[in-house]
DNA sequence: CTCGAATTGACAGCACGCTAACAAATCGTC
DNA sequence: GACGATTTGTTAGCGTGCTGTCAATTCGAG
């Protein structure tokens, strides 16, 4: 019999930890490209396709309103673009400029390289296997979290 | 042959979804109490043994200036007490008053019902595994992401 | 004992998450 | 077509993470 309570705040704790380190290492990723650990998420969002804040919103996770000023912040520096949506005058599409396409570009061999140095730490089929049980644990967490309305 | 790239992006988005999740249900558990997330981790950390600010940032791995703010603010609302620390004039140690230790019993049967709901929806022994993972992916960032010096 | 290095607390300011509230646009039902 | 419900964008303000910088204190090498 394990202590349920005492798991959850370890599992917590621990996630905490690794959002932090997985942010140190975008961030670190990010800058030099002139990005940010946000808006190289917000950029990577309508790579393949343009999509509105709010759709960017619903699969990143986070609000409408986060999005609006990380992209309005690609905007003016010109790493995004708003084009028109035939299906909604008010909710413009983003895509990225050329601009913001070559800094994409720029993080890439970075962010290959540090895979790669995961892939040696961990082993291939461990990294699979670490992986689906993240996967695991944030399809449980759905089920008992219930996602805002807005 | 698995594209680590992909995977280490995949990992990184999925951290940070469970860091929200596990962050709005910390706060759900902890608003009622009178506390936030945030404050219920810094007074939790010093349950057992009075800590100073720097103790305590380290063992939540976060910057000394941020326990700061959140301590000072719990040391206004009369939740922690500053005692004298005998092997060191400056830096104060940090304790629960009795209003804080109030707070934290206030939590404890719904943090104790949470952690129930999670242990019925994966079982225990894929609880167990999940959060074995969790700390072996920590573990292995951790060596890939070296720790500031501050 | 002395003096430079490291640690600690403090204060300021920035980045980016959140909620709340509103108007504009669209959708759905009648 | 009309009208209430929903979706979207916008603005405002807060919480809490971060970095930078400084003075006070302690530690450690000589």
């Amino acid at each position: 019999m394990i202590d349920a309570q005492e798991k959850l705040s370890s599992m917590a704790l621990t996630v905490f930890a690794l959002n932090g380190l997985f942010l140190t290492v975008a961030e670190g990723l990010a800058v030099p490209a002139g990005l940010t650990a946000t808006r190289w998420q917000v950029l990577g969002a309508v790579l393949r396709e343009p999509l509105t804040q709010a759709e960017i919103a619903r699969r990143m996770g986070i609000t409408r309103q986060s999005v609006q000023r990380t992209a309005n912040q690609l905007a003016e520096d010109g790493m995004l673009a708003m084009i028109p949506n035939p299906s909604h005058r008010k909710a413009m599409l983003l895509q990225p400029t050329e601009k913001g396409l070559a800094a994409i570009r720029a993080i890439h061999p970075q962010h290959a390289a540090f895979a790669g140095r995961l892939k040696t730490e961990l082993g291939e089929e461990r990294m699979v296997r670490l992986s689906d049980a993240l996967t695991e644990l944030r399809s449980a967490m759905d089920h008992l979290v219930p996602a805002e309305a807005d």
